[in-house]
DNA sequence: GGCAAAACCGAGTAACTGCTCGGAAAGTCT
DNA sequence: AGACTTTCCGAGCAGTTACTCGGTTTTGCC
């Protein structure tokens, strides 16, 4: 894809690929742990099992770790991201806000390593980056998601409404990770709770399926 | 006060104190910049116009750093928190919903060194522990103000949803902090939106005036 | 087996880090 | 002024870090 990504030697052998695969995992950890800059390469190829001379020989530097893991999240959160987008005319609107609260969570209880991305405590430039960037695919998302079932709300508004709704979400899904399993599920169903409540609030009652083809004017699919 | 404080000797002469100031001010700023690991006491000394012969005049060493900058944190954020915690049963639940975000949000635009307390990315154990204490702080306040306005709710019910107000309430500021000030009054007014709607959809129609001495049953102390 | 490419290794290096120390300068007393 | 304390300084030390390099082992292919 990118002429110039990260890795300085892309591994052809099944080996290699392993091999770089767990030093990211190793590096997710530790980086995650003491944070980017107290993370020595030495440990982190230590941790894994393997040399520096091998983690150097696909990785230029340390930096480029933390760009290859920016990647590796982005690449596998994207597909959670686009089933999301995707309105589901059957479903009302509380039933909708579950989905993509409950999809969020499944997704961080199966990589738990993807928290560490979004709760900002990835200090090296590229991690931050990355993690806003997928916030603002969420935020999209969401924005998407209300124009169809919310025509009626003007855009400006709109858009501030997705990224509060986004961001309460992520807030509380990373609360959720924190916190013991029996918790988790108590605070996933405040998470649905307070986007609920926020949005009959804001737009009023919300729970309504979908309003599609009531449209004034066409939407827009770009 | 405490018999072994983070400063390995206390300024005595102006000039001196005003210079601990300053290293922590420019402390608090690169680690808030490149985390505390990747933080250089020597780019702190020389960006606070000092050398780092006087920055360890006064802190043993670079932990004290963080030490000492959890220490004021708490100390300047502590008044504030116990000014909200008081309540006033003149307002009604949403009157005091708005008082205290926005309390909250005139204090961290007055103290803008003390959001990355608050958003983890201080990657120091001294100041996460900081950030949590507060929030523990945060959480204990609002869960006495609920106790106060709304006894029939049982005690386990009232921490989860003081929790979840808090977290709310801290991610949405932190949120307010990193956009243009001309849409910080917008996120303000959003953050209070979403905690009664929340409060509505959570404990039934909170903006009520106390509720004190209507209880149904005792509730239970735990 | 023979051979070239890919993968692996870890001791070594130059640069940087936290931190010390001895002495100069500034402030405070009498 | 003199004497004593506090403050300031920055070259330098011991330890650590990111990263290199030459050589060995493994793999894929004939």
């Amino acid at each position: 894809m990118s002429p110039e990504g990260p890795l300085r030697r892309r591994p052809l052998q099944a080996r290699a690929q392993e091999r770089v695969e767990r030093i990211l995992d190793t590096a997710e950890q530790v980086f995650a742990e003491v944070g980017f800059g107290s993370a020595t390469t030495n440990q982190i190829a230590q941790q894994a099992g393997t040399s520096i001379g091998s983690l150097y020989e696909f990785f230029p530097n340390k930096e480029a770790l933390a760009r290859a893991l920016a990647e590796r999240y982005i690449a596998r959160i994207a597909p959670v991201y686009d089933a999301l987008l995707v309105d589901e005319p059957a479903l009302d609107g509380g039933e909708l806000i579950n989905r993509i609260v409950e999809s969020l969570d499944r997704y961080f209880r199966e990589h738990p390593g993807a928290v560490p991305l979004l709760n900002g405590r990835l200090t090296s430039p590229e991690l931050v980056a990355a993690g806003e960037r997928l916030q603002g695919a969420l935020v999209a998302g969401i924005d998407r998601l209300l124009a169809n079932r919310r025509p009626d709300v003007i855009a400006e508004h709109r858009v501030t409404v997705a990224a509060v709704i986004a961001e309460v979400t992520r807030s509380m899904l990373v609360m959720a990770d924190q916190v013991p399993l029996s918790r988790r599920r108590v605070i996933v169903r405040e998470t649905e709770r307070l986007v609920v409540g926020y949005l009959t609030e804001t737009v009023g009652d919300p729970p309504e399926a979908s309003t599609v083809g009531r449209t004034k004017k066409a939407p827009r699919t770009s």
